[in-house]
DNA sequence: GATACATATGATCAATAGTTCATATGAAAG
DNA sequence: CTTTCATATGAACTATTGATCATATGTATC
């Protein structure tokens, strides 16, 4: 990054370049920021969170969720796609039909935080 | 919930009314899921990741956060209102400009297990 | 191998979100 | 009290997203 980027840019007390070079030097890398909000998109629908939620409890398969939600399939199969692509769920076939399970722990960490901060 | 609302919708070899009664009771309720939605969302932009990221070093007035994103002052000021209203930052009045600061130790968890998600 | 069942996928459409531009608010300095 | 500086806000436009509908894939059964 440039050393002398940041000119001052309104008249706070402090030293702006100080606070502003080192902010700018702590910054995780465009990219990977672009994929930590590519997750947290993941988790801002509501449908995704029931999915969440309803596998959080027992691994099914998409007819069921779809049945718990009242949902259509091809919405939910939509939905789990997504999920599945952003390694948050797995699934595994058993005969005709697909089971969808959570496959990371993460994902009971993240959802518990998020609910203790609305809860307040 | 009514209690016979679930048939079996495909031949899994497990009995589904009782997988689908329990699961559907401890799901938390549909406002209370709705608003953790809406607080993932917040964290579903990278210019608010970044804002949260920059505030998580230092608290810091508009102008600043504008300079160190490379973006409009307005631009931020519309993401700050957004983060301001889901209680994530707080702002104090310091002569002409206004200083953002996170409000809430939820936050740095959140972004953490997100991180620790993408990384592996 | 033809049919039925469970799921996946592609196209379409309405709704939502984020940036930009122009302008309004509001405190401070002269 | 007028001007200036820092920030906020509203309207408009584009891009993205989630549900629906129709259809494709793929496994099992006859």
């Amino acid at each position: 990054m440039d050393q002398d980027a940041f000119a001052p840019c309104c008249d706070v007390p402090q030293t702006h370049n100080d606070v502003l070079d080192r902010v700018g030097h702590d910054m995780p890398p465009e990219e990977q920021l672009y994929d930590l909000a590519d997750l947290f998109k993941i988790f801002g629908d509501t449908t995704r969170i029931k999915i969440l939620y309803v596998l959080f409890e027992s691994e099914l398969c998409v007819c069921d969720i779809a049945a718990l939600l009242g949902m259509t399939q091809s919405a939910i199969s939509h939905q789990l796609r997504i999920l599945k692509q952003s390694k948050l769920v797995g699934n595994r076939r058993e005969g005709k039909t697909i089971i969808y399970f959570l496959s990371d722990n993460h994902v009971r960490t993240i959802l518990g935080q998020g609910m203790e901060h609305i809860i307040e």
